[in-house]
RNA sequence: UCCUCCUUAGCUCAGUUGGUUAGAGCAUCUGACUGUUAAUCAGAGGGUCCAAGGUUCGAGUCCUUGAGGGGGAGCCA
C-alpha cells in the first residue's frame, strides 16, 4: 500500500497497486463515482465504489465537501475523461459535510460568482478556480526565490514595523500599545509617544525599500519578499491594505541595469509557471473564455492566457522615456478629439490611467517601462538626472493592471539628496542613517518594487486583486 | 473619498402602466435507475423581495435616507 497525493496517482503507471488517499469529496455520481480532490492539483480523482459491497449508511455519507479516506487499486478507467482511476476497497468517512448545511455555502455544486466566493474565502480555496489560483501563486512565489537566488541575491526581511515616516508611499497604519481610549498626554496636550512601547511612533511598513539600500550597500544585490501595508482608501480591483511586494535592490547598476533586471525577472517567473502550472494555467485559461463568451465581442480580449503570457515573455518590454511618451499622447486621437478625461496639454504632468492604458494597449500593444519623470511628480530618493528636472524613475506598465512595477536609480550624492529633502520638507533627523549611507562610500545603485498580487493577477487573468491573495484586506474588510 | 450600477428562494436570475396566493433553472430532500463525467427521471420542501421611513385604497415595483456589494476614478505596487 502507497499513501499517495492525487498528483502522483493520476501520473503513474503502478497498476493494480494498492493506493491510499484522503481528500475531499467533489461529486458522487450515481451511487458509484466519487470525484475526489485533495489540492495537489486541479484534477480530480475517480474512485468507483461497487456500491453493492457497501453499507447504505456509509455511502449517504459521502456526500459534497466531506473528508474521506479511500484504499484500492490502481486500475485504467473506462470513462473516456480520465486515464486511471481507484477501485476501492476501503471507504472511510473521515469528516462528515452535511448537505442541507453545505447548501448554504459556496461548496454546492454549481456555478458561483467571484462576490459570493470571496464572502466564504474560508471554503473558496475548495474550488477549482482558487485552488489554481493558489496553487500558481505558490510557484510564483517560490520562483521569485529561485530567481533571486540564482542570481546571488541575498533575500533580506526588513522590518515590518518601521518607525521612519518619510517614505510617503501613502497613509499609513498606526502601531502602538497604548490605550487608544486613553493614551498618555504631554503637558500641551497632544500625545506622549515616548512612553509608547518603542519610544516614538511607530507605523506598519509601507515600503522595505530604504532598508533594503542600506543592505544592497554591503551585501551588494538584495531583495525584500514581505508583506506591506497601505491604510489609504482605495476601493479597486487592483490596490489591497495589505499586500505582499518584491524589492529587489541592487549597487552599482543604474537605471538601464535596473530595467533589464525587471524585465528578465518578470519573464524568468513567467517562463517558470508556465513550464510548472499547465493544468491550473489550462483550467484558468478555459475559465477566461467562457468568461469572456457572456461579454459582448468588443469587450472580448483577443489573446487568450497562454498567448498573453507568451507575447510578454517573447517580446521587448517597449521603453519609452516619459518626454516621448507625452509627445505620443498629445498627438494620439483621443486626446485630440478630448477623449480623454485629463487631455494632456504641456511637458510635466502626470500620467493618468487612461494614458498608460492607452500607451499600454491601444499605441503600443505590449508592456510598456517608462523612464525619466519629472522630478517634481516622483519620490525624493530619485536620482536626478543633468538636466535638473527629470530624474531616473520608471515605471512598467502592464495590459489590463496597470502598473506592476516602480523603480529609480537612487539618489547616490548625499548633497543632491539633502537638498531635496529640504525642498520637500522632510526631516533629515529621522533618516540620519539613511543619509551615513551616502557619507561612507556612497555609489550608484538602483531598484524596484513589484507587487506580487499584482504578478499573481496578470498571471491567472483573474480580474480582481481580492481573488489572488487568500485573505484580503480592504477598506472595511477584514473578515477572516 | 468621488461617480455609477446592483441588492427578490441556498445560488443565478425573471417579475408587465403600482393590482388576487411573488416565479424559473440549478442546488437540497424523498423515491426510481445505475459505468457516470454539471448523470438521468418523478415528486416535495424552501421567501423579513437589503433596512428604515414616506406616497397610495393597494408597493417587490414609485420617492427619501441608510447599509452592503460590483465597476470606474483618484492614490499607488
Amino acid at each position: 500500500m502507497i499513501q499517495a497525493k492525487i498528483a502522483e496517482i493520476l501520473d503513474s503507471n503502478q497498476f493494480l497497486q494498492e493506493f491510499e488517499v484522503k481528500g475531499w469529496v467533489r461529486s458522487f455520481r450515481s451511487n458509484r463515482f466519487i470525484a475526489m480532490n485533495d489540492g495537489s492539483t486541479i484534477n480530480n480523482l475517480q474512485c468507483v465504489v461497487d456500491f453493492e459491497n457497501f453499507n447504505e449508511e456509509l455511502l449517504k455519507r459521502v456526500t459534497v465537501g466531506a473528508a474521506i479516506r479511500v484504499l484500492g487499486t490502481l486500475i485504467e478507467s473506462e470513462g473516456s475523461q480520465q486515464r486511471v482511476e481507484i477501485e476501492v476497497k476501503e471507504l472511510e468517512i473521515l469528516g462528515d459535510a452535511n448537505p442541507e448545511d453545505v447548501k448554504l455555502t459556496i461548496l454546492s455544486p454549481k456555478r458561483h460568482s467571484l462576490e459570493k466566493l470571496r464572502e466564504q474565502a474560508h471554503l473558496r480555496v475548495r474550488t477549482n478556480t482558487f485552488g489554481a489560483v493558489m496553487r500558481v501563486r505558490s510557484k510564483l512565489s517560490f520562483a521569485v526565490h529561485s530567481y533571486f537566488q540564482q542570481n546571488n541575491f541575498h533575500y533580506v526581511n526588513t522590518p515590518i514595523i518601521t518607525g521612519s515616516d518619510a517614505e510617503g508611499a501613502g497613509e499609513m497604519f498606526k502601531v502602538t500599545a497604548f490605550d487608544i481610549e486613553n493614551p498618555p498626554k504631554k503637558e500641551d496636550g497632544s500625545i506622549d509617544y515616548k512612553k509608547d512601547f518603542f519610544g516614538k511612533e511607530t507605523n506598519l511598513t509601507v515600503s522595505g525599500q530604504l532598508e533594503a539600500e542600506t543592505y544592497a550597500l554591503g551585501l551588494g544585490q538584495v531583495y525584500t519578499f514581505g508583506p506591506t501595508f497601505r491604510a489609504e482608501n482605495s476601493n479597486t480591483s487592483r490596490h489591497l491594505a495589505e499586500f505582499w511586494m518584491i524589492e529587489p535592490e541592487v549597487a552599482f547598476c543604474d537605471l538601464d541595469g535596473n530595467m533589464d533586471l525587471a524585465e528578465d525577472f518578470i519573464k524568468y517567473v513567467l517562463k517558470y509557471v508556465l513550464e510548472n502550472c499547465k493544468d491550473d494555467l489550462a483550467f484558468l485559461e478555459q475559465r477566461l473564455l467562457n468568461e469572456d463568451k457572456s461579454k459582448p465581442q468588443n469587450e472580448r480580449s483577443d489573446m487568450n492566457l497562454m498567448e498573453k503570457l507568451h507575447f510578454v515573455l517573447d517580446n521587448n518590454f517597449k521603453r519609452v522615456s516619459y518626454t516621448e511618451a507625452i509627445e505620443i499622447l498629445k498627438n494620439s486621437k483621443p486626446n485630440k478629439k478630448k477623449k480623454f478625461n485629463y487631455v494632456i496639454e504641456d511637458w510635466g504632468a502626470d500620467l493618468q490611467s487612461e494614458h498608460e492604458r492607452f500607451l499600454v494597449e491601444k499605441h503600443f500593444k505590449c508592456p510598456v517601462i517608462l523612464f525619466d519623470y519629472p522630478a517634481n511628480i516622483k519620490a525624493f530618493y530619485m536620482r536626478l538626472n543633468e538636466d535638473g528636472k527629470t530624474v531616473r524613475a520608471m515605471d512598467i506598465l502592464f495590459p489590463g493592471i496597470g502598473e506592476i512595477v516602480g523603480g529609480s536609480q537612487r539618489e547616490e550624492r548625499l548633497d543632491v539628496l539633502q537638498s531635496k529633502m529640504k525642498e520637500l520638507d522632510i526631516d533629515e533627523k529621522e533618516l540620519w542613517w539613511y543619509l551615513e549611507t551616502r557619507k561612507f562610500g556612497t555609489c550608484v545603485h538602483s531598484g524596484f518594487g513589484l507587487g506580487f498580487e499584482r504578478l499573481v493577477q496578470f498571471v491567472t487573468g483573474m480580474g480582481n486583486i481580492r481573488d489572488v491573495i487568500p485573505f484580503p484586506r480592504t477598506p472595511q474588510n477584514a473578515e477572516f
